[in-house]
This record gives structure tokens, sequence and C-alpha cells, in this order.
DNA sequence: GTTACACCATAACGAGCGTTATACTAGTCC
DNA sequence: GGACTAGTATAACGCTCGTTATGGTGTAAC
């Protein structure tokens, strides 16, 4: 169905599953390289090193993070349920990668050693961006959704989001997702003040 | 002020600091025992392997989150409180350990693969206690804080204290616990359904 | 004194990993 | 044909790491 993929392409999917599904530091870049059906030198033309493989992959999988929440704001229809769908884009995106496989920054954090303070890693770079863009984005939906206090009903939901993604790093077998979700819209409500939306 | 440790406690000691702040597989057995200030010969007489010494440093990390979230417990007065306890024990925990250093299991979890299916890791093993142990206790203390539905509060506040855990682990500048005490204690009252004991 | 014990220093083995070098093949464009 | 590109296979280097072996030191008990 879809059209062959290119080799930089069968290199970043591979990799993307074996660093996420295995771990980063316990995959080698001949796995990676196996995987994709590529040569090792072929691997290490394109993108130089594993550091900068594990970027890239970062970088192509915020990126599609991103477009999944936009298309789940996209389908919501009040400015609530806008502001509630970073959680139903959990469950695309989850749906749309292959295998099961849990938030690539948090693992790429706790697998990381902090750089040496005053140092900046560009891998950690990408995770402070992520955050950071997450945390935005609440904001501004939270402020949408008439919160009088956007800035922490967006730390509030960004903790829920950690949460479910953390939940599902360890594996656990009840959802998170639903949980997180409707705890969310409780917060969001008590936070507005109002009870005027409020359907059953 | 203390007693002179042992030797075994020098190195249980040395490799959590090191495990759970440079990451475990990045941290060799030799650094351990020179952090410890003993023999790598002694190190592997005392522990046999570095996933054995991972494992008992694991569960001496559980019995000590155990006995902070007991005190925890134990200074609270009100049924609620004693239900919110666990965000004040993430503090007390986190500033009796010497530096800052992120959630074990968390960070277990995710450097760890997956194990192969029907086997039973037993430092996997240890990661699912730990969550059961927690989910029960929420459980237990949502009922005795007169929450209707206490496995649905417990499976919340687990998300909140997950969520807790892994924004320590992103290194996030703000203080997560406050936000997840807050936002657990509007979570209680709401499933409770009775708003009498709200004070200001 | 010697036996037992806990610990240390040094060295080595064996494996895996990230990375690079060398040499070869096939297609494409002028 | 010749130059260029993208890819392959194989081998090797250097390093780290987990683990074990060998032999030695000090101390307390009997």
């Amino acid at each position: 169905m879809a059209p062959p993929l290119n080799t930089r392409d069968r290199i970043l999917n591979a990799a993307e599953e074996l660093f996420f599904q295995q771990g980063i530091s316990v995959t080698g870049v001949d796995r990676v390289a196996a995987t994709a059906g590529v040569a090792i030198v072929t691997l290490y033309k394109h993108f130089g090193s594993k550091d900068n493989l594990l970027r890239e992959v970062l970088a192509r999988r915020l990126d599609n993070w991103t477009r999944h929440w936009d298309e789940a704001i996209a389908r919501a229809t009040t400015p609530e349920e806008r502001l509630l769908a970073v959680f139903d884009a959990i469950d695309t995106f989850r749906a749309s990668a292959n295998p099961t496989q849990w938030c690539s920054f948090l693992a790429t954090a706790s697998e990381r050693p902090a750089p040496p303070a005053g140092q900046n890693d560009p891998v950690f770079e990408l995770i402070r961006q992520d955050t950071q863009m997450i945390t935005e984005r609440l904001a501004r939906l939270a402020k949408e959704a008439g919160c009088p206090d956007p800035a922490s009903v967006a730390a509030v939901l960004l903790l829920l989001y950690n949460g479910v993604l953390a939940s599902l790093l360890r594996g656990e077998p009840s959802n998170p997702v639903t949980h997180a979700r409707s705890a969310a819209r409780s917060i969001i409500r008590a936070s507005a003040g109002t009870t005027r939306t409020a359907r059953s």
C-alpha cells in the first residue's frame, strides 16, 4: 500500500522501534542496521553517529506527536474538548505506532546522565523543547477554554499527561488514559468555577 | 554522628547514588566499587553480580519509601490528609536522599528491555510489586477517606504520583508536588461529593 | 602459631559496542 | 567509456564492561 521507503526512513523506523522498545543504550547500531536491512556503513553515511541518529529520531517523533495532537484538537468541538484532546491524541498516537512503545522522551531522559552543568546536550535540548511545547499549548488551550488561571491548569494537565506516559512505561494493565481524561475534566471544571457545561 | 557503615551498606549506598543519578547501564561496577571505597572483588563477594546488586538496592529503596510514606500518614490528622500524605512523603523522601534523584523504579523500567514473555525477571517483579503496593495503599486510604469509588480515586492519585516522578525525571523547574497535591484534593472532594470539609 | 576470615591490588579474559578503513558492486548521468 | 552516487560485505581498532583468578595483607579467635 505504502510506497517503498527510502534507506534513510528505513533506518529511522528501525531505530525508533528498537530504541524505545528495548532501550537506547542496550540496542547497538548493528542491530538497528540489521533491522533496517542496511549495512552499518550506510547508517553511518547517513547519520554520522548513534547520538545523531537518536536526535533525528526524537525530532521526527516530536513532529509526529504534534501532528496527532493537532488532528485531535481539530476533531474536538468545544473549547473544553479541545483542551482535553491531548489524551485522545495519546491514544491515536499509540495506535499509529506499530508495537507498544513508551514515551520516547521520558525513556531518553532516564537513560542519559545529566549533562555536566554548563554544557548543553542537543538531545537534552530536544527533551526540554518537548516539555515546553506541551506546556505552552496546554496553557493556550486552557485560556481559550475560559480557565481563570491557565498556567496552573496547564501544570496539572501536564502532570496527568506525564503520569499517563509513566504508567504506560511501567506496563500497568489498566488503561490510564481514560482515568486521566476524566480527572482532567473535573479539574478544568473546578478551575473554571462554572458547572454550566456539565452534562451528566 | 552515624556509626561507621559496614562494607555492604557502603556498596549499597554507592550503587543507589550512582545508578539513579547517572543511569544504571552507564555506571559500571568498577565505579560503584570506587565510590564505595572497596575493591571490585569485595563487591562480587557480597552481591555476586550487578543484577543482584541492583535488585537489593531496589528492595532497600522500596522499604525506605514505604517507611517515609508511613511516617507521613502518621503525621496527618484527617482521613483526607492521610490520603494526600503520599505527596508529602515524596518531599521528605527526596530531601532525605543526598542529591536529587529520580524515581528508581521508573528509571529501571525504562532502561530494561521487556522480559521475553513467559519469563519472569526478578527486577521487573520488584517494579510490579512497587506499583501494586502503592495502588493498594491508595485504595485503602481512599476508602477510609469516604470516597464512594476508592479504586477509581486511587487510579487517579497513582496517575498524579507517576506524573510527579516523571516531571522530576524530566528535570522540570517548577515544583510538581504542590500542583499534584492540590489537584488530588480537588479530585478527592469531587469524588466524595461533599464540600463540607472545604475551608477557604 | 595457625586457622579463619574479610578485604585489597592487580591482572586477565571474553564479550559487546561505536566507529572507521578497505575494497567491491550496480545504477545513472554526461 | 568515465565519473559519480548509493549501497554492500568484511574486517579491524579501541574501548568499556562484567566477571573471575591469583596472590597478598591484616586481624581476631582458639
